[in-house]
DNA sequence: CTCTGTCCTGACTGCATATTCAAAATCATT
DNA sequence: AATGATTTTGAATATGCAGTCAGGACAGAG
């Protein structure tokens, strides 16, 4: 597994998995918080554009409502951006999720976590972009993050998977392709919105055609994997 | 609907439906047609790891194995390359997918349909990447081929859906939905490879794992829709 | 007010990139 | 072989870009 994607330009070892390697990190006062965010934020729209190399620092500058030099004063280079960006989006996903409850019903339980992954992708479908970006591009940044933190989380929920299904309460599927197909339906809404967007010739995706989205999303997936 | 994204540097104006404005086209001999195929090849791959504006021509050329002042020989601009590309990834799914036939069952076609698309999705992934990556960037270069021959397309089909569900042979869900659920499914595949074999611990999704695949998803997807 | 540290930013640097060009090589036709 | 068209390519150009820097603004403490 190739990481350095850019041989010539920087080397990507990252350190996600906690604390970040590169910037300011600790002493952060009120008002240093809130302007990194600010620019976080805009370095999120842009990346979620362009990914990590079409990006430019002035298209992010501008974003941010700052002159291009106070963002490398925040951040110490285009990449710590990146990755902190990245960072940002894991941290956020993995808190908002939390668990598949195991004690409830499965069927109640897969219809939560469809749900919150739906109003994720709604919600900040930046973010989810940033994610698609960089998992096409081969994952230059979270490959560690994936086959560590994520792969344990994924293979802890896959046993549960299976209890349900010696059970007879989940349908017998490959349970690593629940996921997949949870995902890829739920994030499809954020990442490919233009092309729904101009399909339903709809300006907006407003909270009607939302709940439509959420309601079609969870019953096609959950006719397909609870038995009857 | 703003398709000028890079202002300074482009315009997207975009003749996609049918014939391509920028390069030469007819009298293309046995050799030359050959060599713009390879360009075209390494292009793909190379617009699928980066989006338009990260790709860099020098790596397309390295791809190719050829100098970049020969690509820009049959190609009269990186944007006339990548718009090239599109065109040639458009084409080539329409093609191949064809029709979703009305006479056969409902369970049958879409069957059909989805095995297709998978099929497509594992003989040329970049081809998925390529469209994904110009999706989330706002498909400035597709959206009227979206708006146009695919919406058509879509609303065509959602009215054979529409006759399957009055008769009870579908089950009541938004038609287009149903799109959007098939094709996020089936792309994944393609577009989310890298973090699939990351999680699956495989490094290369042999033919065992992609019957799998197929298995699954097309499992999950069609109890989801049809009644019994 | 002065001193001290933090924050801000316009101008600059050096390298990368798309595109052009003109000369060379190759091919096709007679 | 000679002529002309097509194809190839190294070098040149002009713009774009990430990142640096030196000096200015500003805020708080004394």
């Amino acid at each position: 597994m190739d990481l350095m994607l850019c041989p010539p330009r920087f080397t990507l070892v990252l350190g996600l998995d906690g604390e970040l390697q590169d910037s300011k990190k600790i002493n952060a006062s009120r008002t240093q918080r809130k302007k990194r965010a600010l620019i976080l934020n805009a370095a999120e729209s842009v990346f979620a554009r362009r990914g990590f190399s079409g990006s430019r620092l002035k298209d992010i500058a501008e974003e941010a409502g700052l002159p291009k030099a106070n963002i490398l004063y925040y951040y110490k280079s285009k990449e710590d951006l990146y990755r902190c960006v990245c960072h940002d989006i894991l941290e956020n996903w993995l808190g908002a999720i939390g668990e598949i409850s195991v004690s409830s019903e499965p069927s109640e339980a897969l219809r939560k976590y469809i749900e919150a992954k739906m109003e994720l992708s709604m919600q900040r479908p930046n973010a989810s972009r940033v994610f698609a970006m960089e998992i096409i591009s081969g994952a230059p940044v979270i490959s560690d993050y994936l086959a560590t933190e994520l792969k344990s989380w994924v293979d802890k929920h896959v046993l549960i998977f299976q209890g349900w299904q010696n059970r007879g309460q989940l349908m017998d599927v490959s349970p690593y392709h629940v996921f997949f197909v949870i995902w890829a339906v739920t994030q499809t809404y954020a990442d490919f919105e233009t092309q729904i967007k101009l399909l339903l010739g709809d300006q907006h995706l407003g909270s009607d055609e939302y709940e439509r989205a959420v309601k079609s999303a969870t019953q096609i997936i959950l006719c397909g994997l609870i038995p009857r």
